[in-house]
Parts: C-alpha cells; sequence; structure tokens
DNA sequence: TCATATATGTCAACGCGGCTGACATAGCGT
DNA sequence: ACGCTATGTCAGCCGCGTTGACATATATGA
C-alpha cells in the first residue's frame, strides 16, 4: 500500500471512503441490534435466539439441516438454543411428511408473538432509514450490500463442507 | 400482525421489503467479516482484536477512553485484547503529553502489517462491490446505513452511561 | 433384505469475548 | 490535601461459537 500522500491524493480519496463504508457497516451493524438485545436479555435469550426465531418465521416448516446451513453454525451449537426455545415454548417440532427424519420447526403463538416484538424494532428502525433516504437510495443500499455477500472464486478457497454445518 | 392476504397486498409488500433489508444486512456482515477471521485465526487473535487495530490504526494517539467509547465494551474486555496485542508487539502505549494519566495507542511497523493485511481483504470486497454497483448506488448505501446508526430519542431509553465504557 | 448413508440429537471439553464487581495507582485540578 | 479521573487488574460468570465422538431413526440403493 503506498504511503499517504498530502494533499489531492485520489488514491487517498478513495482509501478514505472505503474506509467509510467499513465504519458505516460496523456501527449500523452495532446500534442495529442494540434493541432486540435489550428485549432478549429480559427474556434470558441472546442473539443467536433470535436468529434462530427469525428464520423459523420466515421460513416456517424449514429443517433442521436448512437452519444450519442458512445460521452458518455448527448442529451443536444450534442445538443449545433450539433446545432452550423448544422447552420456552416458542417452537415446536414435527416429523417432515415424507421424511419422518427431518424435523420441521415452527413458531408457536408465542413464538410469534417474540419475533414480532424483536423484528419490529428493527423494522422501524429500517422503516425510518429507507424514508429518510429515499427508493433511489435504497436500491442503492440494496445493490451494495449485495455485492458484498459471498460469491468467492468457486472452489478456490472453499473450506470442504463439513457435514455437520 | 395481519395475515399474509394473498395477492397484492401494499402492506405485505412492504414487510417483505423490511425483511430483505435486515437480511441483507446480516449476510453482508456475516460474509464481510468471513477472510479477516481466517487470518486472525493463524495468529491467534479474534475480532476483536481487529476491532482494537482498526481503530488504532485509523486514530493514531488515540486514548483507551476514546477507543472505549467507540468499541463500546467494558475497559475489562478491552483491557484484555490490548494487553496481547501490546505483549506480541502490534501497539505501543505511551503516556499523553498533557495529561500524563493517558495511554496513547499507536501501530507497531507489525501492527501496521497487520492492520494492512486484515482490511485489505475487505477494502477489496468493498471497492468490488462499489464499483459493480455505481457511484449513485454508493451513495445511497452510505445514506440508508447513516439512517440505521443511533440517533434515538434522546434522553429516553438511553442508558445511564457507566463509568468504565 | 441388508448395508450404508443421511438427518438429527447429545455428551464433553474448550476458547473467545462480552459482562459485573471490587480494588489499585497515578496524575489532574480545586 | 482532597477528590475526581484515566487506566489497569483480579476474579468470576455467561453466551455462543468450536471440535470430536457417539447414538438413533429413517431412507435408500445394491
Amino acid at each position: 500500500m503506498a504511503e499517504i500522500k498530502s494533499g489531492a491524493n485520489p488514491l487517498f480519496l478513495r482509501e478514505e471512503e472505503l474506509r467509510q463504508g467499513l465504519e458505516l457497516l460496523f456501527y449500523a451493524y452495532r446500534d442495529f441490534n442494540a434493541e432486540p438485545d435489550a428485549i432478549l436479555a429480559r427474556h434470558k435469550f441472546g442473539r443467536a435466539h433470535h436468529r434462530v426465531i427469525y428464520f423459523v418465521g420466515r421460513h416456517p416448516s424449514i429443517t433442521v439441516g436448512r437452519l444450519l446451513s442458512i445460521l452458518g453454525i455448527t448442529k451443536q451449537s444450534l442445538s443449545r438454543v433450539l433446545r432452550q426455545l423448544i422447552d420456552q415454548g416458542l417452537i415446536t417440532q414435527r416429523p417432515g411428511p415424507t421424511d419422518r427424519r427431518q424435523r420441521l420447526l415452527e413458531l408457536t403463538s408465542k413464538g410469534i408473538e417474540m419475533e414480532r416484538q424483536l423484528s419490529e424494532k428493527q423494522r422501524v428502525r429500517i422503516a425510518r432509514a429507507y424514508r429518510e433516504a429515499g427508493a433511489e437510495a435504497v436500491e442503492g443500499f440494496r445493490k451494495v450490500l449485495l455485492g458484498l455477500t459471498r460469491q468467492e472464486m468457486p472452489g478456490k478457497f472453499q473450506p470442504p463442507d463439513r457435514l455437520d454445518r
């Protein structure tokens, strides 16, 4: 990386621009999760529970395996929070109709209520940001975020896709 | 929350749009940190180290207190990783010139090198996303992210700002 | 039908990085 | 001289990732 040359150095400007993006993402993500965190804490839950609740709500009848690959964690990690959510009556399991090894996950009404409380804060926040920024900005927001998500060089550094993940 | 009504329900569309934003942010943040995580792991470091290195690099001669408030963690948490970074020779401390209680933090050349390695991956990723999305989209991206960061109702639910944070 | 593969669960142990609480020390400012 | 501030440190707790090993039920193909 070149030294930071004084004055109007286009490389410097570019660097600055990128760093801004970096930080913006950091702060936004942090603040974005602050409110749900507070609610979760009151129920003795954490972010992991939030994510599970969210994705089960979003994809009713999702299988454990599919949920695992969405979350990108190991089954042991998922198991812990899932167990708690089931025990507390927020999520139910039922065997898959065609493949009975599968456990299809659903939110109970209690789970739905929790999901609503949690994501409401975030939806309000996003809605406000969208409204203030305008439709065109929203389009840009989505485009850039999409570009940030992994679509790496296929195969190159891909880990060998462990069985339990 | 109303049932999902079939067909062209504007509420449903809006809801869907917001959820997309939610998820986009989740995936982007996750993938965005994947590469640095791998590098860090090789050095027995974690994300916490990354953040410290990053912000010290970004704000040379930053004080511990300022760093704490940027990171939004407790001094005990910071202390742990900061100690490691100092012991490994990535960061140095020196007393503040006017207020000698302060410890001003700097990256060593080794720290600078590490910072470069870590953020390079992310800069490349952001740069690519920016390039692909176009300048206008970048503007929108920034606008929305800025809107997402905290500027809550002042005083309302503000926690009493503990001393050690 | 039998063997193997798959979907899921569970036990145990470990590591990182948050947290609280308590206490210590050096230096600043009145 | 005193109290406030900046920082450090010790001890313990917890959430939530990880690996490794093993168990069970079911599906599926030779």
